[in-house]
RNA sequence: GGGGCCGUGGUGUAGCGGUUAACAUUCCUGACUGUCGAUCAGGAGAUCGCGAGUUCGAAUCUCGUCGGCCCCGCCA
């Protein structure tokens, strides 16, 4: 070893001892005779003192050129810091090494930033020179961190009966979902495998095979645009286990967020801090089916009060079966021309309009206030259980005007700063629609995947009115958040071909995509279900960070780019020959 | 595919029609035996991302382009 202690560990009780250290100069300060390197390695730093009079002439000309970032390796003895010294901001501040030697392992060109300093470096220099973003504190933190949260999932899981098997990179295209990554077949020219999005279907298939449960820290890829949390290869802690139902896989993950919680902020959760809503309720409620429960405001119906009242639109709309939404923010004061912003928003949304009433006690200022009797107004006070701030409405179609009154939620919440950083909000959304129109391709689409298992008891509407069938399917939200996806599978045969036949795949290309699954499952698949969470969000969400690229070493930039090594890049035209591939572009100069 | 923000010494910023392109830090040289973001003195380092245009004159205004970030679409 180039070394017998880190500079991380050394303390008042190894006073005397010999030793060596090895790691990077953080900082050195020359006072002509002595002169104190920092040395830093990913444990910590540690005082180096070199004085001339304890050091060949030769060596302490070589710590004379010293500069930030060379390796060196030192040796000496621990010695207290003289009295007044010491340093209370280093573990190691009570002492320092008397330093005998010094060897130069290897130098460092001047950085294009520093090391010490956190922050303020833009993002594409930081990813174009990763090493040395990386060996910042940190990012040293973050990926530590990382490495504990996986080593508790890992070690849960296992304790749980759980087995981690790893499933092909190199898989089948299959329809449905994201735009796959490809990679030519050089063996059978013409042909392509396909990076996976998930191990979906390899995972059902261990089910059938019979390892009950199974999990993985599985590499998901996905050509995709990219976002703050969004990265074309993630990180998902996947999980799928036989004969569950999904309150089984639910406590489950409950408790695996509770241990990666625990490994990564050493606190636990609190257990109450997982409800659970439906998805219409979500919708209904919150405008969204990933509401963010840190926000206290919660969109109300009060279709009923405006019945009655001399406001025509909104009794109009009543008549007509809309709905009257409402929103109240507390504790915020909008001026006229901020409203006015809110409504031309709405409008860009879809909505009709946008009516607004401020709430300051038992005075309501608002263009619609004449319209509406005294003791409606504090009725609409009373139900959005507000005294101050102001109560937003929309009149639509009823997800339509609980949409409109979401997005203004979020919003809202970020203009004025009503969300509570620090605390972490999980819940359950469940019973989600099985499937939903696409206009695009003018078809239902699966809301999750096309495994999803129906709800028994709506397996029957499937054909008569497929919108209404509800699947067995639940997200796990994080402060607004997806950050994890699960269901019941589809176990029958018979019932999967029935749903890739409603989602207008004809039986031909589903036998020849699916096929292979499809008699996977006539072989005795039991019931099964399960789960994933994005690994890479999690971790992220729990560190406070705004984006995954914090807590992945290499990261992709918006265009797909890794600034370190210039991926995406050109092949050699022999490449292209050998894969019979040609390109139908104009070669890039 | 679309919208927005940004690009000035190595790094982070200021300057926003006429400046010797400013400041901090890094870097180089020198001084200094108890510092710890060492200090002090001196010095170097920028054709202002690139291209075109407007103008007597462009870092500054306009257009295009390249790159980074945020968002919509997309992400079962």
């Amino acid at each position: 070893m180039l070394r017998t202690v880190t500079c991380g560990e050394l303390a008042l009780n190894n006073l005397g001892k010999e030793v060596i250290l090895a790691g990077w100069v953080a900082s050195r300060r020359d006072h002509g005779g002595i002169i104190f390197v920092d040395l830093r390695d990913r444990y910590g730093v540690t005082q180096v003192v070199f004085n001339p009079e304890s050091l060949s002439p030769d060596c302490f000309q070589q710590v004379s050129s010293l500069h930030s970032e060379d390796v060196i390796q030192a040796k000496g003895k621990v010695v207290h810091r003289p009295s007044g010294t010491e340093n209370s901001r280093i573990a190691t501040g009570e002492i320092e090494i008397a330093a005998s030697e010094i060897a130069i392992l290897n130098r460092c060109p001047s950085l294009p930033f520093e090391i010490i300093e956190e922050g303020s470096v833009s993002e594409s220099v930081r990813l174009s020179y990763r090493y040395l973003d990386l060996r910042r504190p940190g990012m040293q933190r973050n990926l530590i961190l990382r490495h504990k949260a996986a080593v508790a999932a890992r070690n849960f899981l296992s304790e749980q009966g759980f087995v981690e098997i790893e499933t092909p990179l190199l898989t089948r295209s299959t329809p449905e979902g994201a735009r796959d990554f490809l990679v030519p077949s050089r063996l059978e020219l013409g042909k392509f495998y396909a990076l996976p999005q998930s191990p979906q279907l390899s995972k059902q298939i261990l089910m059938v095979a019979g390892f009950d449960r199974y999990f993985q820290l599985a590499r998901c890829l996905r050509d995709e645009d990219l976002r703050a949390d969004r990265q074309p290869e993630h990180t998902q802690i996947d999980l799928e286990a036989s004969f569950v139902e999904p309150e089984d896989i639910q406590a489950l993950v409950e408790e695996l967020v509770n241990r990666v919680q625990q490994a990564v902020l050493d606190k636990p959760l609190d257990r109450k801090l997982f409800p659970r809503i439906t998805y219409q309720e979500a919708i209904a409620a919150y405008g969204s089916d990933k509401p963010d429960l840190r926000i206290d405001s919660k969109i109300e119906d009060v279709t009923d009060l405006f019945a009655g009242s001399s406001f025509e639109i909104f009794r109009k709309a009543a008549a007509e079966g809309k709905r009257v939404r409402s929103l109240a923010v507390s504790q915020i004061e909008l001026s006229n021309t901020q409203l006015k912003v809110y409504q031309e928003k709405a409008l860009e949304l879809g909505a009709k309009g946008l009516a607004w009433i401020k709430v300051n006690g038992a005075e309501f200022t608002s263009p619609i206030a004449k319209f509406i009797s005294p003791e409606i107004l504090s009725c609409l006070a009373e139900q959005n259980h507000i005294k101050q701030g102001v109560i937003f409405f929309v009149a639509d179609e009823p997800v339509k005007a609980s949409v409109i009154l979401g997005i203004f939620r979020l919003q809202l919440a970020k203009e004025f700063n009503l969300i509570s950083e620090k605390s972490l909000n999980f819940l359950w959304v469940t019973d989600f629609p099985l499937l939903k129109y696409s206009e695009e391709e003018k078809r239902l689409v699966s809301v999750h995947h096309p495994f999803t298992a129906p709800r028994p008891e709506d397996i029957s509407f499937l054909d008569s009115e497929p919108l209404k069938v509800r699947g067995l399917a639940y997200d796990l939200v994080l402060n607004g958040t997806e950050i994890g996806g699960g269901s019941i599978r589809i176990h029958s045969s018979e019932l999967q071909k029935k749903v890739f036949s409603v989602l207008g795949i004809p039986e031909q290309d589903f036998q020849e995509q699916f096929g292979f699954f499809l008699k996977a499952l006539e072989y005795g698949a039991p019931p099964h279900g399960g789960l994933a969470i994005g690994f890479d969000r999690l971790i992220a969400t729990l560190l406070g960070l705004e984006s995954i690229r914090e807590v992945i070493a290499f990261p992709k930039t918006q265009k797909g780019a890794c600034l370190l090594t210039n991926a995406p890049a050109e092949i050699a035209d022999k490449q292209l020959k050998e894969l019979g591939l040609r390109l139908a572009i104009p070669k890039p100069t």
